[in-house]
RNA sequence: GGUGCCGUACCCAAGUGGUAAGGGACAGGUCUGCAAAACCUCUAUGCACCGGUUCGAAUCCGGUCGGCACCUCCA
């Protein structure tokens, strides 16, 4: 299977090759654990898990490098931003680290959940404090940084290509149109490599450093530590389209400085999540979390269906409305994946015609990951007579592999154990009264289990009774 | 102020030159004592609007209106 990504640096597909034949480094940008990732955090480590699920399909072997930042950042280069680290930590009354460690497991309790693959390594930025500073002393002996007001800078005119990735247009942008300029700065969009100075008292988080106590610039954790695991070149860097224009350029800048070197081939970015408000963000305060949807009834199965849905590099529409459209659909699924488990076998050997539904699903997947039209494929083949059961069932499952369901584990039969005594007591009254012909009696039965919640199928062989609600 | 993206049915959404995927919802049908479930069928002569290029445009070009994002930590 082929697979061609969207290079933001090129601005078009790319057939994908690794720097080596069959191994692939891929860094994504991690989760800055100082609260709950929201749903909008969490479409994009979606994206990276389709991503990462398809590379490996194709046969490659994938080393996925994750960083967690652990580390406060400020809101600003200038001194009066705010720690949000610290900011938790003194609104909790809880020490810093273990703020981290709980947002921490936290949010690879939402992954797995999501069924997102775990990252071959997750790295703390905390535990790598000491590549971070080599790296700066690096870029430092290559002239790369300045030291004004307490602070390491990295110098943007030090380095040519400086915003290539986001296309800058320095002489027309306006640095600081929304922000007051740091005064130290040679250049607005100078960065800072490692503060010395902290307004804050009480900060918890500090390092020893050539420079002073301090803590890292914001930047250079990707860089220093995608490096120290991928090397100094790799193969794939993803995020969020919001990291192009400030984050991932930086990081470029610092990478590439002081290596002399391409740092990444191919820079893949997930659009946002959005609602009728705009993007969900932390800063606004009150923002959807897997847990709320988990509260409304919902399973996380549906949320992943709900971004498969949607084209990774698109905004895609939140609405409780459009959650609930995909929990259906999730479901529908589920159920006839359930009913195919129940009467058929598994196929090993698949008809032209089911391998035709396989080959166009690699095609859409490999097609920079158009998990959707995938997803179409599916339901194609899914509902086409001419394929045997088994055959659907070995094929869906194949596809599964890159939309990660995990379809293979669903329970075929409904849980009836779960069902009260008192339930399946009427119902087995109401099929007593169905055999004697006193549907009456039978209909005021079946209206007392659905009021209680359970739902009742009849069959040609048996009644069904299910919980009746939106969830599995 | 600068830059980028988008506007497709009731909802979500795919589709970048060859005659509108898919899911959900709705409606009809088969089945059923009736339901439910399942299965089948149906839903945009049209893709924000106006103009242009072309044999042919949702797709390319120009303009208008509307929405979103980035330039501040944020996926």
């Amino acid at each position: 299977m082929n697979v061609s990504l969207f290079n933001t640096m090129s601005r078009s597909i790319e057939p994908f090759e690794p720097i080596s034949n069959s191994f692939v480094r891929m860094y994504c940008c991690g989760p800055t654990v100082y609260n709950f990732a929201h749903i909008g955090n969490l479409r994009t480590y979606i994206f990276e898990d389709i991503l990462r699920r398809t590379l490996d399909y194709s046969g490659y072997e994938v080393k996925h490098v994750m960083n967690i930042t652990d580390v406060g950042h400020l809101t600003g280069d200038n001194d009066d931003g705010e720690d949000k680290m610290l900011k938790t930590s003194q609104e909790t009354g809880r020490d810093v680290y273990e703020i981290a460690r709980f947002y921490t497991d936290a949010f690879f309790s939402d992954t797995d959940e999501l069924h997102i693959l775990r990252p071959s390594i997750a790295c703390k930025a905390t535990e790598h404090i000491d590549v971070m500073i080599a790296l700066i002393q690096r870029l430092e002996k290559l002239g790369h940084t300045y030291f004004a007001g307490g602070n390491v800078y990295f110098s943007i005119d030090t380095f040519s290509d400086y915003g290539r990735l986001a296309r800058l247009n320095l002489d027309e942008l306006q640095s600081g149109a929304r922000i007051d300029i740091d005064p130290n700065k040679r250049n607005p969009k100078d960065f800072v490599l490692w503060f010395t100075k902290s307004k804050f008292e009480n900060q918890a988080m500090l390092w020893d450093s050539p420079w002073g106590v301090g803590y890292p610039g914001w930047h250079i954790e990707c860089s220093a530590m995608s490096m120290h695991y991928l090397g100094e070149s790799f193969d794939i860097h993803c995020g969020g389209i919001d990291h192009i224009g400030v984050h991932h350029t930086n990081e470029i800048a610092q990478s590439e400085a002081a290596t002399g070197k391409t740092w990444v081939n191919y820079w893949i970015h997930g659009e946002f999540l959005v609602n009728d408000t705009g993007k969900m963000s932390k800063s606004k305060g009150e923002f959807l979390t897997l847990q709320l949807l988990k509260e409304q009834g919902f399973d996380p199965m549906d949320y992943r269906y709900f971004c498969i849905g949607g084209h990774y590099r698109s905004q895609l529409q939140f609405s409780w409305e459009a959650l609930q459209a995909a929990a259906n659909g999730r479901k529908n699924l589920f159920e006839k994946i359930a009913s195919l488990m129940k009467q058929a076998s598994y196929a090993h050997n698949l008809s032209d015609q089911a391998k035709q539904y396989i080959e166009q699903f690699e095609t859409f997947l490999g097609n920079d990951l158009n998990a959707p039209r995938g997803l179409a494929v599916l339901w194609s083949m899914l509902r086409d007579k001419t394929l045997s059961d088994s055959e659907k069932l070995a094929c869906a499952f194949q596809m599964d592999r890159i939309l990660g369901f995990n379809l293979a584990e669903i329970k075929p039969i409904v849980d009836e154990v779960s069902i009260p005594q008192n339930i399946l007591e009427l119902v087995s009254q109401r099929t007593e009264a169905k055999r004697n012909k006193n549907y009456k009696r039978a209909d005021e039965l079946r209206a007392i289990v659905e009021e209680a919640g359970y739902q009742i199928k009849d069959t040609p062989g048996e009644t069904i009774v299910s919980r009746r609600c939106n969830q599995n």
